[in-house]
DNA sequence: GCGACAG
DNA sequence: ATCTTGTCGC
């Protein structure tokens, strides 16, 4: 079982670069799924000065977007935030997360990107990988690559390329607001994943399911004034 | 060399 | 990511 050990004994960016060369050929780009019954949102917070971590997974019923099961597991912080190194920061939590699950989703949708990375090796690759999930990358900002202006209705969409390859998409999701940064995980089309991210954000400017996820990674404690 | 840089 | 209330606009 070569994989889950990778990440806590990653000391050095050199090694973690070599993993993403290494994972980015695993990654599949084709759909490689059944009938989905359930999407799986995958969010994680820090708290306490950047000490502890926090790994939410909401799993929706895909049929009415309500979440049927949800988990959050705290850990202590093993990795620093660097740019473009992402998963190994929050993967190695998330995979406790979707342990502890009782239901398999059948697809995650993260919160960061996939395929749009240095490497085309985001934490939505990394996590799909690991895994062995399909799974999407949907982020608040493109991190990299360039893409002409869209259309201002929802479900427009632009190609974000890198280089003159397509690494994923900017999408409208709510009519006149500003688009979100979609790309493949694993086992995925960007058309597919384009269809079911805005399938899954019906109302909001971002995908139910990292709405509900988020949600969960926070003060699950709000308190009731009265 | 300089700036930019998912969460 | 996180610190944080109200407020401008459709």
């Amino acid at each position: 079982m070569p994989h889950k050990h990778h990440f806590n004994q990653m000391k050095n960016p050199e090694s973690a670069f070599a993993l993403q060369e290494k994972l980015r050929h695993q990654v599949i780009r084709e759909d490689d799924f059944g009938p989905l019954e359930t999407v799986a949102g995958v969010d994680v917070g820090f708290e306490d000065k950047d000490q502890i971590a926090c790994a939410v997974v909401a799993v929706l019923r895909l049929s009415d977007l309500k979440v049927q099961e949800s988990v959050a597991i705290r850990l202590p912080v093993t990795f620093p935030y660097v740019p473009g190194l992402l998963a190994f920061r929050e993967v190695p939590i998330v995979m406790e997360a979707l342990a502890s699950l009782k239901t398999r989703p059948g697809l995650l949708i993260c919160d960061g990107n996939g395929t749009i990375h240095p490497r085309r090796c985001g934490f939505a690759c990394h996590l799909g990988i690991v895994s062995g999930l399909p799974s999407i990358g949907v982020a608040k900002t493109p991190f990299i690559g360039e893409f002409q202006p869209l259309a201002d209705d929802r479900g427009a969409w632009q190609p974000i390329t890198d280089g003159g390859e397509v690494i994923g998409a900017a999408l409208r999701t709510q009519t006149k607001v500003k688009p979100i940064f979609v790309s493949i995980g694993h086992r995925i089309s960007l058309q597919s994943a384009i269809d079911l991210v805005l399938q899954c954000a019906p109302a909001y400017r971002l995908p139910e399911t990292t709405r509900q996820a988020d949600q969960l990674s926070k003060g699950n404690a709000q308190p009731v004034i009265l």
